[in-house]
DNA sequence: AAAACCATGTGAGGTATTCTAACAAACTTA
DNA sequence: TAAGTTTGTTAGAATACCTCACATGGTTTT
């Protein structure tokens, strides 16, 4: 996993990098907008990823657009990016079966 | 700035993604081999950059290396890459002067 | 229009995390 | 032996984060 995806940024931090208040940080949550992870004691951990979704939201609030609309928004890209996952990995499934190399050692 | 150098990382974080002790890593900051940020109310920010750095420092720590050999180490890494990085810029203005491309609007 | 929902602020009380400073201990170097 | 290195631990204070609840002004639903 690359460092944008790794959670390890603290709610005050996002705070700070997205202008948004901790209130409106939590609420997203709420919604199920954004999924951080907690630490041990219970503190949200959050990634670069969820900075810039944070961003994407609060652009779209602006807009007026609700959250629950947001999150529909937002589990239809998912399925659509989930179905495209799928065909890639068909695919590359069948390749490997015709042409692939088999598992163990190669050398 | 890429994420890997944005200092956003708190010192309880660093010490999980390091498995160093928090009082290591602050001696190591005393030591200076390490510079994070500071919130304003003084907690300290790391990026993925030092959490790697700290990874390195903890490597020549185990086999022996002391804390101002590193520093020395890291100083004179330090001065090659300035050297380099003027090197490199100069050469490019020379060519910029030469063949390169005015300022302002092109198209 | 009343009721319900949405988004956000604020405050209280509690817990978690981080801070500095100091002392100790075991080890290495001068 | 004296001095320096590295790390642990402890204490007390400050900062940061947590949840829950209530308030408010706006919008939607009934």
């Amino acid at each position: 996993m690359s460092y944008k995806d790794k959670k390890v940024i603290t709610i005050g931090v996002v705070r700070d990098l997205t202008g948004l208040s901790e209130r409106q940080i939590r609420y997203y949550e709420e919604r199920k907008l954004i999924f951080p992870e907690r630490t041990p004691g219970g503190s949200r951990k959050y990634s670069f990823a969820d900075v810039e979704l944070l961003v994407e939201i609060a652009n779209k609030i602006e807009d007026g657009v609700q959250t629950h609309e947001i999150r529909k928004e937002m589990l239809r890209a998912q399925k659509k990016q989930n179905q495209e996952d799928v065909r890639r990995k068909m695919i590359q499934g069948q390749l490997n079966a015709q042409f692939g190399l088999r598992k163990g050692p190669t050398s």
